[in-house]
RNA sequence: GCGCCCAUCGUCUAGCGGUCCAGGACGUCGCCCUUUCACGGCGAAAACACGGGUUCGAGUCCCGUUGGGCGCGCCA
């Protein structure tokens, strides 16, 4: 099994999980389900003050709710912690790194003067053939890597092509920090290595770090994964994706009612495209996901597109399977005070008789949501002289054909029926007349309004027809 | 400031030297369907950032300019 492909999502937990960090993951899954291989799950938890639990728990959330099952346990870079001075002290002992004895003071101040020369910030290395014997008293000291100093540092990324640094461009990191604990760049590599990681596929704000890292690999004499690194996405504006437009947690996607489904399908399609191609089904995008075809510059999000995407694999659902989708949602939906908190069978059971035209208007579960309101609105609307002025408006004419056989249908009193479609045109906000057509559709079996019996059913109910009766002149 | 990356319609993108007076999708606009709202159908406007090369021929290759982005921590 040498040959398998193991990729890894390894986010931080230090926030939730962001779309950027979702499609990371996605194509990471995506690569290693196409390749028959895995894809692991790392938590880069080293830095304590801001890791939390409440972060973890939402990123495996998050990333269960798209449908990205990672493989194996979940590991945790913090726990690795002595694996990885194990290694910085091997270098050590190699000659390949050394103690640096410069207080962070010290650096501030060199960056400081390195940046007001018009110099890169960058560490001098100071320390780096000096012998140890000349420490300072009472400072601890950090193991920085001795890098090479001349030359370049070449990769070979299967999306940026072949990228090169001067040497001398880089400069000599902190592998161990002074109180022991490995840093991020030591870290990642050695927890790739023991994890046997054959592809690393992350953000490009990464790239920069490839190259410090491949340093570490090669004084290290171990292989070098494969590396990939994509775009990242930006917000409408072309800037970084921020708070300010929302840089939201995978969570309020779903709180605005988008379906995995149709996030993956708009995601994937950040960056990475196949022809002409837009929908995929999860099957057809492991079958043809690739690197070769992940672009290079950053693309923008854009929510009316993932909204069209979403309305069209509402649309494409099965009505079942979005009163289920919606049963699960419900919870994580904004509150509505005239709806229920949740759903009992009676109710699921209305949702779905009503779900055939609910869906045709919907683009999201929010929208099915809302536009489900009149099922569960209190009985019997107040009637009042609004309606009534609305009543003498021109559409009567068209009502008068269609009344009679309403009622005749539902074996209801004149007088009830008319009753029953003013209350029908009020809550949904239409004009008398414009009832007409939708109940005309609705009589003659070409239903092309949605629920309309249901509403009428709901209105029609024995209760409600009394009390609304009293009400008529 | 230094390093690296990027650059086709408003947005996501196809395009890997000729088949591109640049194709698809979202959005926008118009028409049709529908006496509602949607859905659906048809159609339109809309782009190769700029300047130099290379080549018989460049959106496609090279260089520069401009404009974006990322990185430059004992954060990850």
């Amino acid at each position: 099994m040498a040959d398998q492909v193991i990729t890894r999502f390894a986010p931080s937990p230090t926030g939730f999980l962001h779309i950027g960090g979702a499609r990371t993951a996605l194509f990471n899954w995506l690569f290693a389900r196409h390749a028959g291989g895995k894809m692991l799950l790392r938590i880069e938890d080293t830095d304590r003050e801001r890791s939390t639990d409440a972060a973890i728990a939402a990123i495996l959330d998050g990333l269960t709710w798209l449908g990205l099952r990672w493989d194996g346990e979940v590991i945790h870079q913090f726990q690795r912690a002595s694996r990885h001075r194990e290694i910085a002290e091997q270098l050590l002992a190699a000659g390949k790194a050394y103690y640096c004895y410069a207080t962070p003071q010290e650096l501030d101040d060199m960056r400081a003067k390195a940046r007001a020369g018009g110099r890169a910030p960058r560490y001098d290395g100071r320390w780096r053939d000096r012998s140890p014997s000349e420490a300072p008293p009472g400072v601890k000291p950090v193991i920085r890597l001795k890098a090479p100093q001349t030359g370049e540092t070449v990769l070979d990324d299967q999306v940026q092509g072949r990228v090169a640094w001067a040497n001398e461009n880089l400069d000599d990191l902190v592998l161990l920090r002074s109180d022991g604990t490995p840093t991020y760049m030591l870290a990642v590599v050695v927890d790739d290595h023991d994890m046997g990681v054959t592809h690393i596929i992350r953000g490009d704000d990464h790239l920069t770090n490839a190259a410090r890292q491949m340093q570490i690999y090669q004084a290290l004499d171990w292989q070098m994964p494969i590396m990939a690194h994509i775009p990242l996405i930006h917000g409408a504006d072309g800037a970084k994706l921020s708070k300010r437009h929302g840089a939201l947690g995978i969570d309020a996607y779903r709180a605005m009612g988008y379906l995995p489904a149709a996030l993956r399908n708009y995601l994937v399609r950040l960056g990475w495209s196949h022809g002409d191609k837009e929908f995929f089904t999860t099957e057809a995008m492991i079958e043809t996901f690739d690197l070769a075809h992940v672009g290079r510059s950053p693309a923008r999000f854009d929510f009316l597109k993932l909204e069209n995407m979403n309305g069209h694999y509402l649309r494409a659902s099965r009505n079942e399977d979005l009163v289920a989708a919606l049963v699960e949602t419900w919870p994580h939906l904004p509150d509505r005070n005239d709806m229920p908190r949740t759903l009992d069978a009676r109710q699921q059971a209305k949702l779905l008789a009503a779900m055939p035209g609910l869906k045709e208007r919907a683009k999201t579960l929010l929208e099915l949501r809302d536009g489900a309101a009149f099922l569960f609105a209190a009985r019997p609307l107040a009637l009042d002289d609004h309606a009534a002025s609305i009543l003498e408006g021109g559409g009567r004419a068209h009502l008068a054909h269609l009344l009679p056989r309403l009622a005749d249908l539902r074996q209801w009193t004149p007088a009830a029926t008319e009753a029953v479609v003013r209350n029908y045109a009020e809550e949904m906000n239409l004009k008398l007349g414009q009832v007409a057509q939708p109940l005309r559709a609705a009589l003659t079996g070409r239903a092309t309004s949605p629920g309309i019996f249901e509403v009428f059913d709901v209105l029609g109910r024995e209760e409600s027809l009394g009390r609304l009766q009293d009400q008529l002149p």
